[in-house]
DNA sequence: ATAAATTAGTTGATATGTCAATTAATAAAT
DNA sequence: ATTTATTAATTGACATATCAACTAATTTAT
């Protein structure tokens, strides 16, 4: 019976809890006064302008709830607006406002350095095959 | 700038939700009743008869906090029971019952399955270099 | 020996994860 | 056209993550 240490489940897991745990420690220090999950849903926003809450979800593959919590969060921080889309009465769009666009762009560096810090030592092979090793185990899972 | 699915610590983190989300609904239609934060727990205690709580906190990478609680849900479970330290009054450690020690044995076929599957198609190599690589990011973040 | 610092565990507050139930709007079925 | 099913978002309940404040026990420093 394999120790938990061993199990690559357990690996991967342990790796997102540590690189969570430093870029939050990170942004916390730096009183960004933000969550690296908040982060994540600014980024999304950033890329994929007037995304509705539920492809926001499968995006981030969260929770509708979560993301509808995260969301009101945001939006008392100032940094997105929510509206009706206009084919769809059900459905909401999110965007960036002028604060929120400005504070993606002033931070983008700093969570570029923990990303690039994530990697150091490592190499291209390596990179690429992390990469396809991960989409395997998650088609395994799906 | 990077899209955020070319990012590995993205990928990453989205493995481990897919992992956990597969783990999770199977733990359910199983109605086994218990968490995967719960398992681990369990697991831990089964592989380190008489850990403290705070050994148990670093082992898991998990803050005392949220071990303090999942304990008192295990407790009243009837899977552990906590007992004070000899030499240490601060100190709790903690034991499977013998309902614990049968829960652990009795569902571990079931928790293997998921991690076969998780490494289905990966050779060894792969496997190799993705646990080298994990370690090397951890060691990158900590 | 006493005061100060450290340690193990608990509790509170806030954000998140997960699932179920609900509401309102839309689509499909008959 | 009306009923039925589906969809997008919200809310409630409970477990977890994180950090800070706290208690009680133990060390250490003087």
């Amino acid at each position: 019976m394999k120790k938990l240490e061993e199990v690559i489940l357990y690996q991967i897991d342990l790796t997102t809890k540590v690189a969570k745990h430093y870029s939050q420690s990170e942004l916390t220090r730096l009183n960004l006064g933000i969550t690296i999950e908040q982060w994540i849903v600014l980024k999304i926003i950033s890329e994929n302008e007037n995304f509705t809450q539920k492809e926001l979800a499968i995006k981030s593959y969260r929770d509708p709830a979560a993301i509808t919590r995260t969301i009101v969060i945001l939006e008392k921080k100032g940094f997105i607006s929510r509206k009706k889309v206009a084919n769809n009465a059900r459905a909401h769009c999110v965007s960036l406002t002028s604060k929120g666009i400005s504070f993606v762009a002033e931070n983008m560096k700093i969570i570029n350095k923990h990303r690039e810090l994530s990697t150091k030592g490592i190499s291209q092979t390596e990179l690429e095959t992390l990469s396809s090793v991960l989409s395997k185990i998650r088609k395994n899972m799906s």
